[in-house]
DNA sequence: CGCGTTTGACCTGCGC
DNA sequence: GCGCAGGTCAAACGCG
């Protein structure tokens, strides 16, 4: 596993998002984020604005930093206990089988495996437990696990992924006391997507929902794009069919001082550098997400401001 | 009234 | 074969 590349993702995500700012002609970051607020505003404040919006960036990158070392030091200490993990695998193989319970196909499924994904280079998106014991049902579906970390006063099992799903069943599984959500995918009749939905055992913030299966349809958020609306969906659906796991925090978008709070136990390192680019780049074309910015930037600056 | 959700019953697969 | 647990079905229910 090549878990630089993951890190570097991380990087460039961010460094991509820098380049939103340093993309957009300075005239007009400044004319958006006037246009925001009232125009009494005149140019002293303007130059009190670019500078603060620097200052920001600035305390950005180094916080962006600081959390890459972060990631950095929990990928090596991943990559040690895995490595133990493996060790003690191939020393101990009856065990190992046996201690899995009843269900090999159902326990290797669900919640009861560390929410950072554990999954190889291979192009199968299933799991390295689910491709070792479960290796028809890996032929057969593509399965695929997202982790969305949601408030915690949320009791809603609802993962907003640009899909329509139709809730089908709920049951409360023994290894987890949080109910399990059944859906299928209702946007085409004939698609055989099916998603399971629940709380993460060890965090209840954290929403935990397992695909099965490929869409046999075009992502209904790409015909909404011409409406510009609820882009983040796109990006998130775009994550889920190419990336076996994925970590999605809604809760951060709301507040961008809860960055600092950053769980490292969700991160994942399963989202290819090509779609972090992709869903970069298509941030930084859209324009709602330009202004959406400026308006959060703007907003926090004149917060202090007062 | 139509559609989606809820929820108890039923089905299925697995281990013992 | 039995029991357990996960998964699915479908009638009842609620909401717009």
């Amino acid at each position: 596993m090549d878990y630089s590349s993951w890190i570097n993702t991380s990087l460039d995500l961010n460094i991509n998002l820098h380049r939103v700012h340093e993309e957009l002609p300075k005239k007009q970051v400044e004319d958006n984020f006037f246009s925001l607020d009232l125009e009494v505003k005149k140019s002293s404040v303007k130059q009190e604005s670019a500078g603060a919006l620097a200052e920001e960036l600035k305390r950005v990158s180094a916080e962006n930093k600081k959390l890459t070392e972060m990631l950095t030091e929990m990928c090596e200490n991943y990559n040690t206990l895995r490595s133990n993990l493996m060790e003690y695998m191939r020393k101990n193989p009856d065990k190992e089988l046996s201690s899995s319970g009843k269900r090999k196909s159902a326990s290797s499924n669900n919640n009861s495996t560390i929410p950072m994904g554990v999954n190889g280079t291979s192009e199968s998106s299933s799991t390295d437990e689910e491709s070792c014991k479960n290796p028809k049902e890996d032929m057969k579906t593509k399965i695929s696990r997202v982790y969305m970390r949601t408030e915690a006063f949320d009791t809603s099992l609802i993962v907003k992924d640009g899909y329509q799903w139709r809730k089908y069943g709920q049951k409360v599984t023994r290894d987890n006391p949080s109910p399990r959500a059944y859906f299928k995918c209702s946007f085409a009749p004939s698609c055989p997507v099916k998603k399971k939905v629940q709380r993460s055992v060890d965090d209840q913030s954290v929403l935990v929902a397992t695909y099965e299966g490929e869409h046999n349809h075009t992502h209904p958020s790409q015909m909404e794009v011409t409406t510009g609306s609820n882009r983040s969906v796109s990006c998130s659906a775009s994550l889920s069919s190419s990336a076996p796991t994925v970590t999605l925090d809604w809760t951060k978008s709301k507040s961008s001082s809860e960055s600092k709070n950053v769980n490292p136990k969700t991160e994942s390192p399963e989202v290819p550098q090509v779609l972090v680019e992709q869903m970069a780049t298509s941030l930084t074309k859209d324009p709602n997400f330009r202004a959406a910015l400026v308006a959060a930037i703007s907003g926090k600056m004149l917060h202090n401001n007062n």
